[in-house]
DNA sequence: GTCTATATAATGATAGAC
DNA sequence: GTCTATCATTATATAGAC
């Protein structure tokens, strides 16, 4: 695993995926690459073909350091292990920042990967909510699949806004501090909400109802 | 401002946004832009000097839409004006799509503008927050200037992850019918909250203090 | 202001020696 | 497997005619 032993192809995959996820797939050459890893360019075209069969060689590597070695997406069992790797990645954000920034990468610029990371993102994160308001941890929501979606996107946004949250809290990205100084307050939010009572949401929910019939209020919703 | 009577220099601008937006600013070439707004290459260059004034020009436009010919951003005194014009550029979202595209783009590729507008957004909502506390119809928080850096943040969530987010719910995109399907559940959230009671919040700060010495407890917080 | 033609540099990819 | 040399293409940008 250490840089300098490792093959001269996996090192060249390494390099690869430090440049895409720094600089993104387009800013980067091949040649910079090849550099990167200490070979010459032509050896890159050698082992991987393309620059983009390169590229998604980079995405399946990212996508087995979170599900391990299965890698068919489709037929991925434990969908936890995408949060849990995340979580774990965020944890000691210093030692594993490279693969973060694959991953905006794989979700920012269209990938088939990172779209499927995504969907699995959501769908595990439904089936989690799910759990939890079952075992009363959690309260339910009038629309689960669009509250998935919601939890799940806005768990990205330190990552996808990583530049932007450290210097709007005087820092240089998003350091180990910024991300616990994160916690409480995202606690708080999701604990108590922002709004002090529920003229914001009774207002919306008058103006989207079609027709305020007097039927029985909705079954299930959060109240 | 119809684009046949346009100047062609605003012709031009115009092309680069719309390409700058939808694919980015290194996968588009002068010469697309060119051929998009019907000229030459040469005469792209001939009006802008280079691909990087151009590209400026175009994030300048950009903020003059939002906050009308005061481009100055360190001497905005409505910083009103960004969050009022993305709510209205949400609303009509079909009309505006370029112009939010492109906003996307500024706050994902580093753009020293872009990073205006973000500092802005968080100032403003920092301030929005404030007063809505001082109303009564918030509630504090523990470290508001975090608070409000993780509300600017997640109000920009469906514009980052337009695609998954339209995907995972069926739609191709953000559709008008996305955006008003979030309204309720999005102020579910932030008025019940998500967690049923304080378990994981009194947890993470249980946590997170150092010392659990007998003070009294903090005044001005989310409890 | 607008074009064609071209300079110059960089890129992805190939050929062939070792 | 790895390199040097090179090709073919595309990129940004310039020169100069109209």
């Amino acid at each position: 695993m250490n840089p300098a032993d490792a093959t001269t192809r996996s090192r060249i995959r390494d390099a690869a995926v430090e440049l895409f996820g720094r600089e993104g797939y387009s800013r980067t050459s091949i040649r910079t690459i090849a550099q990167q890893a200490g070979v010459s360019a032509a050896l890159v075209i050698h082992h991987f073909g393309s620059k983009e069969s390169l590229r998604h060689e980079c995405d399946q590597h990212i996508v087995s350091e979170i599900f391990g070695r299965n890698t068919d997406l489709n037929a991925q069992p434990n969908s936890d292990a995408l949060a849990a790797t995340m979580q774990r990645w965020l944890a000691d954000i210093d030692t594993h920042r490279i693969a973060l920034d694959y991953l905006v990468r794989m979700l920012t610029d269209d990938s088939d990967l990172g779209n499927q990371l995504f969907d699995i993102l959501v769908t595990r994160t439904e089936q989690m909510i799910a759990d939890e308001i079952a075992a009363g941890r959690m309260n339910a929501s009038s629309d689960p699949r669009m509250t998935a979606v919601l939890i799940a996107s806005q768990s990205l946004v330190p990552l996808l806004l990583e530049r932007h949250v450290g210097r709007a809290l005087g820092e240089a990205g998003l350091s180990e501090q910024v991300l616990r100084r994160m916690t409480i307050p995202t606690l708080e939010l999701y604990t108590h909400g922002l709004y002090a009572d529920d003229t914001m949401l009774s207002a919306a929910r008058a103006a989207l109802t079609p027709e305020p019939e007097k039927n029985a209020p909705e079954e299930g919703t959060n109240q």
